[in-house]
RNA sequence: UGGCCUAUGGUGUAAUUGGCAACACAGCUGGUUUUGGUCCAGUCGUUCUAGGUUCGAGUCCUAGUAGGCCAACCA
């Protein structure tokens, strides 16, 4: 077995430069650490699969650690969902950690710090801090509670801890440079007080340690190699090196941060506040509905873990500004479904076809293959009869050559059954067609190997038998924002751009054998896309989503016209 | 009136670290096909600008330009 050699990215170059200077492969360890305060979109996708990937590669434990530290925003909702999903797109974590599991050992470093002179007790308000924090252009200036004795600090300090102060009267900070270039290193809040239950350590604390305190040494006592986060945290590393340097021993692995791009596709919003306002403004049902770019949403729109891991892999990883074209997303869960997805017919928009020279009260039963890209997947039989449904857009009274479809006067091949010919159609009285009669001809049966069945007729139609079709509710999705990059624009807020008509439901006529489909089953409807079956789904109703469209040329044809 | 990051086809990402700019998507043209799907073949098109170093620059240096990030008791 050859392997394709595999271009690296950046982060890859990094550790194999790492591993190259003498750091043993053993020791390489990864985390993904998401917040539980939402769920999980397209966007963290992209860095499960990059954490996770890397630990693939490099036969390497992957944490999955909970950023747990603000009780205020935390839930244990979201730790069960993201735990879901994760395990849905495929991988396995060795330990499943919470930073609030290292609440103790984070206040008895702080606590060290505070007897090294490096941290401090300011009492002043949030306001008057910020106040005296500076510019990016004007260094701060000191909180006059900067050089507190050592003693009072550690009195404090351990009253904030016994819960004897109100929220906002005292935080603890880190004593380093108001007039640095970096407006992190103004002494920065390593905590703060919060008289709320965390929904792991319940009122254990009521002081709780910030991000910059906590991240850091959480990576490190994790002894995590390399910590991947997002480009806005670059900022951040200075500090995340500082607070290191403050507790590191030498003789362990020191976590090293190293930043990416976020990954951004076209047409949705991948941010937690935003995607939680699509939510509580009713522009979407839930978290999980088919529109949204959560895990859970594209799970039940009907696309597979693979075909997102893929995607995540085909984007990279890079550093500069990106926007994803969401076409490619959707190339990808085509590319897997139409492996795996069996063949059916449905018609979304029917008219009916009568068969004048098919006897009445006749039906047959003809077999249809299940996927021509697998052979293993067999057979199924579909019932013919004298009615059936065919699509609208697949007739037309009069039509060019490149129409191939049914017209009257030519023919047209019914999918796995016969050749037909339209001779006549009726009319309402809005000049709307009602029914089109048609012969077809009974020596032309798909598969009989007659020289009629042999016969090259330029269309092919799917089609499904009145009398057998099932009813089922199709839920046809578009594009959520009509703007590529909805919340980019400086003046125009992104609810602006929300497409009115990202959801379409009609009723679906569907061949019978779809009557035992299970929940999430997906299939791919032949000439129109995949489908997938909604968890709305339940006895007698039938429920479909669209996943995806298969590619139209024919759109693409009469668009150019 | 600051600091930091980034710049390669329409989109995303590569380039053996200074040595013929490539891969995927999208587009276009053909072929196959009982899905206008799939598949196959072909084609289009790229290093932000100006200098510099070098036999040689997408890669290094300088300046410029453009975009992004940074002043939550959020992460």
């Amino acid at each position: 077995m050859s392997e394709a050699p595999k271009s690296l990215n950046f982060i890859e170059h990094i550790i194999e430069e790492d591993l190259a200077n003498g750091f043993p492969k053993e020791r390489l360890r990864f985390r993904f650490p998401p917040e539980p305060n939402g769920y999980l979109h397209i966007g963290h996708a992209s860095s499960i699969c990059l954490n996770f990937g890397l630990g693939l590669r490099y036969s390497s434990p992957v944490n999955l650690r909970f950023d747990d530290t603000n009780p205020v925003k935390e839930e244990q909702e979201y730790v069960d969902a993201i735990k879901r999903d994760v395990k849905w797109l495929g991988y396995n974590w060795d330990t499943e950690r919470y930073a609030s599991d290292y609440f103790q050992q984070l206040y008895d470093w702080a606590v060290q710090l505070i007897e090294e002179g490096k941290a401090y007790i300011d009492s002043q308000s949030s306001e008057e801090m910020a106040a005296q924090k500076g510019t990016p252009t004007e260094p701060g200036t000191h909180s006059p509670y900067r050089n507190r004795t050592i003693k009072e600090n550690l009195e404090l300090f351990e009253g904030m801890k016994q819960g004897e102060f109100e929220e906002g009267s005292h935080v603890l900070r880190a004593k380093i440079d108001m007039a640095s270039s970096n407006m992190l290193m103004r002494d920065p809040i390593m905590y703060r007080i919060l008289h709320k239950a965390h929904h792991r350590t319940s009122t254990d604390w009521c002081i709780y340690p910030m991000y910059d305190w906590t991240h850091g040494e959480s990576d490190y006592i994790e002894q995590v190699s390399h910590s991947l986060c997002t480009l806005e945290f670059l900022p951040h590393r200075e500090l995340y090196d500082w607070f290191l340097d403050q507790v590191y021993d030498k003789t362990k692995v020191r976590p090293k941060q190293r930043e990416f791009a976020r990954r951004n596709l076209s047409h949705t919003v991948v941010s937690k506040r935003k995607l939680l306002k699509l939510v509580d403004e009713g522009v979407v049902n839930s978290w999980d509905d088919p529109r949204m770019p959560t895990i859970s949403g594209l799970r039940r729109r009907g696309y597979t873990p693979e075909s997102i891991r893929n995607f995540a892999d085909t984007i990279g990883i890079a550093k500069r500004d990106n926007l994803i074209d969401v076409s490619l997303l959707e190339f990808h869960v085509r590319e897997h479904l139409n492996k795996v997805a069996p063949r059916v017919m449905g018609v979304l928009d029917p008219v009916k076809v009568v068969i004048t020279n098919y006897p009445e009260g006749k039906e047959e039963w003809l077999e249809a293959e299940n996927n021509p890209e697998d052979v293993s997947s067999g057979s199924r039989q579909v019932p013919f009869s004298r009615e059936i449904y065919i699509e609208k857009d697949d007739f037309k009274e009069e039509a060019n050559r490149k129409f191939f479809r049914l017209k009257l006067g030519s023919e047209v091949r019914l999918k796995n059954a016969y050749i037909i010919k339209a001779n006549s159609c009726s009319k309402d009285t809005d000049g709307n067609i009602t029914e089109i009669q048609c012969t077809y001809d009974p020596r032309s049966k798909s598969g009989s190997g007659t020289e009629e069945s042999l016969r090259k007729v330029k269309g092919t139609l799917h089609w499904v038998s009145i009398k057998h079709a099932l009813e089922a509710e199709i839920r046809i999705y578009d594009r959520l924002f009509l703007d590529e990059s909805p919340d980019t624009h400086k003046d125009k807020d992104f609810m602006e751009f929300i497409n009115p008509d990202s959801l379409k439901v009609i009723k679906g006529y569907l061949e019978p054998s779809l009557k035992n489909v299970e929940i999430q089953d997906r299939v791919q409807f032949q000439r129109l896309g995949y489908f997938c079956v909604d968890q709305d789904t339940s006895q007698g109703n039938l429920v479909f989503n669209k996943t995806v469209g298969l590619r139209d040329t024919w759109a693409k044809i009469q668009q150019n016209n």
